[in-house]
DNA sequence: CGTATTTGACCTGCGC
DNA sequence: GCGCAGGTCAAATACG
């Protein structure tokens, strides 16, 4: 499977710039990875040797382990959703982001566009849609307020940028998943 | 004046 | 087939 890594999405604590390669401050979101895009792949060795989650439909379930590696307070959520949601063809996974911030535009080092804002009926909030402005990048993001708590903001990702972000003077903790996958998706 | 955002219309998939 | 919900388009508008 895919993976990529927004920095540090939570601009209210610390700046892109300031960010340590380590990244503490991670731990202040919520981080979902929506693998239907797995499922949509579903029957091939990947979904064997990934989470056990990948089997079950619908597991909306937080399983919200904490990664040792990163830290105390850092959940990382994996979900999954039915293989409904992943009959279209896909840009690639989707990650979501559920962040405390007051502010819903992060600058998570790519320049993004907005092309749309909808009412959904799972939220009482606005959801707002997001292109990636650099040229031929497909890469798209929604981002909405916490239904449960509106001091929460869930920024949701979808597909892997084919460049560099402007901001790319550090290293993800967890880039070599990239590295390590990256030839598996796409 | 060029670029980004806003916002209603339009499109598509899904459930009934 | 119809209506609903979510997602996208694009003309109008705002902003630098």
């Amino acid at each position: 499977m895919d993976f990529f890594y927004f920095g540090n999405p939570d601009p209210s604590h610390t700046h892109l710039h300031n960010m340590s390669p380590s990244s503490p401050e991670i731990a202040l979101s919520d981080f979902l990875l929506l693998d239907d895009f797995l499922h949509h792949h579903h029957g091939d060795s990947l979904s064997s040797q990934s989470t056990e989650s990948s089997e079950k439909p619908t597991c909306d379930t937080t399983h919200g382990f904490t990664t040792g590696a990163t830290s105390k307070n850092s959940n990382i959520n994996i979900k999954c959703k039915n293989a409904n949601g992943g009959s279209k063809a896909r840009l690639g996974p989707r990650v979501a982001f559920r962040t405390k911030s007051e502010l819903e535009i992060m600058d998570d080092g790519y320049k993004w566009r907005k092309y749309g804002k909808k009412s959904v009926k799972s939220s009482p909030n606005l959801r707002n849609y997001y292109k990636c402005s650099s040229g031929g990048c497909l890469v798209k993001k929604r981002v909405e307020r916490d239904r449960e708590d509106s001091s929460y903001v869930i920024t949701t990702y979808e597909g892997v940028h084919n460049h560099e972000s402007p901001f790319s003077t550090y290293y993800s903790p967890i880039s070599f998943l990239h590295s390590d996958h990256s030839t598996s998706s796409k």
